[in-house]
DNA sequence: ACACTTATTGCAAATGAGTCGCAACTGCAA
DNA sequence: TTGCAGTTGCGACTCATTTGCAATAAGTGT
């Protein structure tokens, strides 16, 4: 109950309401570890709630980011989906393989650091950095020429 | 003529032609030191020849991109349009002021440096990185509580 | 409990960037 | 100059996401 009184406060503090719809959808990113789309949260969230509207999955998604309570990411050059994910893990970013479509987790400091000092050179402030990378996994890196995407 | 004579070389080597149209629009990108998204180069290379057609914008800015004569970026959070410039400078990312939208190329090794450590660790192999900075320049942030966006 | 205000939903239609199929056209090599 | 792919222009299409709107339902005050 603890979870969802507070992100009822949260949504109170931001002049919102608490809706089954968008407790279902949060809890749907935060129990999956992983990256989903809209499509995807849609299609789950839609077996327990069959009303459900795609709409809805849109506009959820964009007041809980808002909220910080996940986070929008994109996905190699694929730029033409959106992914969400729970704010849970620390600061970390992407790598997709283009060969199998994994997609593994970069953790450094050093996309931060960029930050840090272009903000100390320019006095910049940054709001959001979207950073994803491509490649070839180590089991994929091979097989690479004879990849066709 | 040697621009020209090089960029056919190059053409035919990919198996591909010289046509006026990719002469038209790689120019348009040499020639302004700015990054474009596709409706921007077919507004410039219609003015030279109104017969153009978008979607031979949309498929030369591929057949360039493919060749490594210009690059694809994406800019802050708004990553529906995709821009293009052409590759002459050096390894530089981009910062988007949210306020006045201006364009701020950042220079830093530091990129390069994560994507060398990750294949170190892990034997991936990268081919493209996808890094885009958003937040208020020094002149706009200020100002960031009164702007909307 | 009741009513009232207004945020939110579901639906359908719209948007907008980018793509595709196809017939006509055109580089360019022979 | 001919032939044959590669290319173009055009219109129709896709697909993720957004929007207008009437109906619905949270949460506040009574």
């Amino acid at each position: 109950m603890e979870e969802n009184n507070s992100l009822a406060a949260q949504l109170k503090a931001a002049g919102r309401r608490m809706t089954p719809q968008r407790k279902l959808i949060l809890s749907i990113l935060d129990e999956t570890g992983d990256h989903l789309d809209a499509e995807e949260v849609y299609r789950r969230a839609k077996k327990l709630n069959s009303n459900l509207n795609i709409a809805t999955v849109y506009r959820t998604l964009g007041v809980l980011k808002e909220m910080d309570l996940i986070e929008q990411r994109y996905f190699a050059r694929d730029h033409g989906v959106e992914y969400y994910e729970a704010v849970s893990k620390g600061e970390h970013y992407h790598f997709t393989c283009l060969g199998c479509r994994k997609i593994i987790e970069v953790e450094t400091p050093k996309i931060r650091q960029v930050q840090e000092e272009f903000s100390t050179l320019t006095g910049a402030k940054f709001t959001h950095a979207c950073v994803c990378f491509e490649g070839y996994c180590s089991n994929c890196v091979n097989e690479e020429e004879k990849i066709t995407l």
